[in-house]
This record gives structure tokens, sequence and C-alpha cells, in this order.
DNA sequence: TGCCATGGTGGTAGCGCTATCAGCTATAAG
DNA sequence: CTTATAGCTGATAGCGCTACCACCATGGCA
């Protein structure tokens, strides 16, 4: 009379699987993982156990036995809401897959020592790794807090990581130079940049991916106005207004991000002109605030989640004892998206 | 000679607090959890032994060993950004704190069909549980899966949940009826509303509170014009452009969210009212759009990282072997946001 | 013919924690 | 003074999985 365990939930195991498949655990649990040094014969009879007893490993005693990284650390600042989520949805979707916990950490402070300090919360807690999103990728002060800690981290959506750094990224140069190039493209010849906040350098990629297209398109780089922005909405008031006051105001205005292309939107209405008739604006990065506004906004999208993902699984390859990373540095793909905030300049 | 086990990745476990506590690591565990039936002075070494390793329990070994629910499903659809984030990160913190792991589903489509299938997919993962936030706590097709295949779950943000099913919300009718005495005791006697989506019993609750404070007030409720939104922003476009097409136009609009509040103001701006002066504006949630425009938006902010770690805890409280949850229901309190969106009437 | 590679498989021993129960000490009750 | 009762503690036995080796067939090579 075998009483079935106290605690048990009655799920079933990989024992279950291995009695159904007529092997040993040993060997349902090399199918479930990659599977080398398996016969095709018997790996097929184990997948086929697995299906009919509709296995699913648990993802508790999997890391307990192989004795893997159990929580990775997630320090964000100050991000957009959109970018946020849509990083959690990719991050989560990887963590899950590798049994691990999403531990985060928001850190609000811009001065160092309280960025310093968010990142101990994170040695305290015994994470084995972080992800860094922008903008704490650059932030100096939790890198070398990291780093004096021994936990090793990768950055993401930098636009110039440091060599030899874990990072994953787009080509923001490649971006904005075809963002703009779109811009000539429709006609514009004197269009209005934008620029982000100095302390990314993925600010200062973009604006050199839009001098690269202005100047292979023969234009006069110097006849560009430029103005400074901080990647936040106010600071797009202000630039816009700015580039909006000049004498020969330009009919396009590249904005770094999707919020400052939204100021300009807002100043361009008060003012009375019509977007796009009158003044086209196009952003960068497509968050959510790029379609709840009104012209939509023609912008450059960012596979966030995608790239989450990298991040986590890049660390989590970084961390396993015996396996080093093949590419510490990867850049994904990403995707001009044309809506209705742009169109050719008005005939004068 | 003890050679250290091969796998251990040298971290502290109960054994060493056990060892330097002078106790077994049965009660270092008793101590770390809730900690019944232990001396005090016991409980102190165990702490004090606890602080001098740093110790810190690995949740994988306590999840197995207790046999805990280690999945958690959150079907989530077509949320606002902000929304998603801040429930994101609060359910995050009760998952890590749990050490369950959080499975993400989105669910597109609109139909019945489509939303059973994202359901069924949590269902073959064998999730424990499943957090649906709005609008998904509403969506029968939904709610009807999950009952079929025995998967208790936890609703959020209903504006009026069924009787006794598990839910976590705020005080809707309140929330909107305290917005209205605002606008009411800034001197607006005209106030336009735009309800949500009626797929949605928020909706409905707002726009109960709405009339309760206007008819409390004393003042006539058949005179204040009505418009049907649907939480979109695109919804809000039309909504305002019908409020403010009326030979009487309000003094103030009160969209039923952030969104379609946006929507109010980006109209108003259009045709050349100034916000606050001419149009006062206010919305609900206090999503992150309230302060990415100008002027910034009068809302009621909702605890949404708070709601969703209610809603986590009370779904594992229901997933516990013993434990009957006390309370199935419970309302988080909401706040009001006064921001620059909303100023006493124009003299006329 | 022997012998070592090699690929495939199973047995064993934990990973770090907690449920269970037995035992042991104090206090209350008989 | 015994017995019942409660409070506190520890030994044991797993939770479901995988690392590590031992093992057994092959088959190629000397």
């Amino acid at each position: 009379m075998t009483k079935p365990s106290r605690r048990s939930r009655g799920s079933i195991t990989v024992q279950d699987v291995a009695r159904e498949a007529g092997v040993s655990a040993m060997t349902v649990s090399r199918v479930v993982n990659g599977g080398t040094n398996v016969r095709e014969a018997t790996r097929e009879a184990v997948l086929a156990a697995i299906a009919k007893l509709n296995y699913s490993p648990n993802s508790a005693a999997r890391s307990l036995a192989a004795g893997e990284a159990t929580q990775i650390g997630l320090l964000y600042s100050n991000p957009s809401a959109a970018y946020l989520s849509q990083f959690l949805i990719g991050a989560l979707a990887a963590a899950r897959r590798a049994g691990c916990h999403l531990v985060l950490e928001a850190c609000e402070g811009e001065r160092a020592e309280e960025q310093a300090e968010a990142t101990r919360g994170f040695v305290q807690t015994h994470v084995q790794g972080v992800i860094l999103p922008p903008p704490l990728s650059e932030v100096t002060a939790v890198r070398d807090e990291l780093e004096a800690a021994g936990i090793p981290w990768v950055s993401v959506a930098m636009g110039l990581p440091p060599e030899g750094s874990l990072n994953v990224r787009i080509d923001d140069f490649a971006a904005a130079c075809a963002m703009t190039k779109h811009l000539i493209d429709m006609g514009h010849r004197h269009i209005g940049f934008i620029r982000g906040n100095p302390n990314q350098t993925s600010s200062a990629e973009r604006y050199r991916g839009f001098c690269a297209a202005i100047e292979e398109a023969g234009l006069d780089l110097a006849a560009m106005p430029v103005e400074q922005g901080y990647f936040t909405f106010r600071s797009g008031i202000v630039a816009s207004e700015a580039l909006l006051d000049l004498p020969e105001p330009p009919t396009a205005i590249f904005a770094s991000n999707d919020d400052m292309a939204a100021a300009a939107v807002g100043v361009a209405h008060r003012r009375g002109l019509h977007v796009p008739q009158d003044l086209s604006v196009v952003g960068f990065d497509d968050t959510a605030l790029a379609t709840t506004m009104w012209p939509e906004l023609t912008t450059v999208r960012q596979p966030i989640a995608a790239m989450a993902e990298a991040a986590l699984t890049m660390l989590l390859d970084e961390l396993r004892p015996g396996g080093k990373i093949d590419a510490p540095e990867q850049v994904l793909a990403h995707q001009l998206i044309v809506r209705e905030s742009c169109a050719p300049p008005p005939k004068r």
C-alpha cells in the first residue's frame, strides 16, 4: 500500500515520465535539456511520454539541483513607462524560461551617492547579476559599485558601449541615419534636430547618424538648426520653441525621442501650425505616446522586449560556470515606423 | 578532510546559520518564516547569526520543500503601458517575496474565442493561479475557461465585482464623486462627462459617482452633457468634439481616464481654447501621460503597484492548502491629484 | 585477439529547505 | 508526587531535479 507522499501536489514528475517511457529519470532530464548523447529513438519515446502525461518540469527543483543563478537584478531609473513595461515583458519571459527571479529596484535620484546606494541594495540581496537599462547603463557610480562587488552586469541600449562589456543594443547611428534620409527623400532640405540627453551615448550616436545622412545627401550641415534637449517632454518644448522662433524655421523636426517629438507637435499646434502640412515631426523609440497623439508619430521602433530577453540570456550565459559568452555584444534590428506626422514640406 | 560539495556556490545555508547560532536548521527555518513557537532568546540568537553571516534563503529550495505554488499567471490585454509597468512592478515584488514566478500572457483579440485560447495557454503551462487586471477581469470567456480548469483567479480594479469572487480594487464611485466635487467647489456648474468603455463595470461606477456628486450639490443632472467614450485616445477626441460643439459647451470636462482627458486637451488646443483658463479638464488613473502633457493633468491616482501586490498575495493565500482567505475583497485607497489642468470657470 | 576510445544509459547522492513527528522540558492540574 | 498539557526543539525524510560517475555495449585500432 503506497500512501502518496504527504506534500505532493500530485503533479507529474520526471519519474513518472521515465516510467512511462521505460527509461531512467536521468535520460528524461537529458532530453528535456538540450539532450546531448541520447539516441534518436529514445528521445522520441521520452518526448511521447512527456506529451502524453502533459509533463512540465518544476523550475524550483531544477534551479536547486543545477545550482543555477536564481536572482537577477534589474535596476531602473525614471524610464518612460512604455519602455519599462515592454522591457519587463521581455525580461520576464526569459526569466521564467531560465527559472530565475527578477529583482527590481528603483534608482530615483541623480546623485552618484543615491545611485550607489540603490546598487548596494542588490549586493545585499545576493543578486547574481544585474541588467542595466538606459540611462543607468551609462552611470559609472552604478557600474563601479557592481564591479566592486564582483557582480556581472549587462547594459542595454547604450549608444556606444565600452569595448568588451556585455551589452545589447540597436544601431542608433544607422537608425537616425535612415530616419533623416526618410525626411530628405520627402523633400525636406531644412531639418531641425533636437538632441538627446548628453549623459547617454545614444544621444551622440543619433546625432552622428543625423549628420551623416545630411552630409551624404550633399546638404549643408551647418545650416541645420540643432537644439539641445534632455529626452523629457519639457526640454522638448523649450527646444521646439527655439527652433520655430528662428527667422527661417525648419520644415521638419527630428527629435531624439518620442517625448520630445510630442512636445514639438504641441508647440506647433499652439502656434497654429498644422502637423504634418506645415511642419513634419519625427521621433525615436516608438513608445505608446507615439500612438496616443494626434497625428500619430513617425518614429524608430526598438525591439525593447527582445533586447531585454537577449540581455538576460546573455547574463545567464556569463554566469554559467563553464559557459563563456561567444558574443559579448549583440546588436538587434530596429525598424522605421512611418505614420502620419510627416509629409513633404509646404510649397513656398 | 571535508571537500566542499562540487556544486555548492559557497553560499550561506540554514545549516551555517544553525551552527553559528547553536541551534538546529529547523529552528532557523522557523525563525525565518513567521516563527511560531520559538523562545525569544532563541529567536534573537538566530537573528543575530543571520545578520552576522548575511544569510538570505534560497527561494528555489524553499518552494521545492514547501511544495508551494510556483507559477502564477498574469493575463494582460492592451493595457495602457503606464498601467502595465506599475502593475508588473507591484506583482514582481510580491512574486519574489513569495518565491513564485510570474507567467505573462498577452491576450490581444476582442473575440471570446481568442480570449479563451490565450487562457488555455495558461492551463497547459500549469499555472496555479491567475491574476486578471482590467479589462480582462470582466471577460466571461476568460473566467469560464479558468473556472473549467479549476484554476483560481483574482480580478483587479473591477468597478463592481461579483459577490464572493477574489478581487482587489479602489472605490471608483467615491473617487469620481470626489473629483466631481472638486470641480463644483472650483465654481463649475456646467460639467461635461466622458464615460468609459461600457465593457468595464468601473465605467459605470465612475459615472455613478459623477451623478451622485452633481445631485448632492443640488445641480441639475439632466443639464450635464454626457458622451460615450471607450477609454481610448481616439474615442476621447470624438467625445470632446461633441461636447465642445454644443451650443453651450461645458466649462469643465471630466474624462473617465487620462487618455481621453489628454484627447480633450488636444481638441481644446486645436480650437484655440486655453486649458485651464477657458476649459478645465480632469482625468482618472494618473498614468504617466498625465505628466507628459501640457498642462499637467488633475486626476485620480490608483495605487496600481499596491493593488497588484495585494492581488498576488491574496491569490497565494487562497492557494495555500490550509489557509482560507479572510477577506476575498480588498478595497485600497485612491488619491485626488490636483495639477494645472483645472481652474475656476471663465467669467462671462 | 586484445585494448582503449566513444556514445549511450542508469545509479547514487545530493542541491537547501521544510513537514512531520518524536522527544524533551517546564508548568498546571489531579 | 504523579500525570496531563502545552511550549519548544531536533532528527529524519523527503520535495523534483541534475551533477557525477560507473557501467555497458560497440567499433576501431594495434
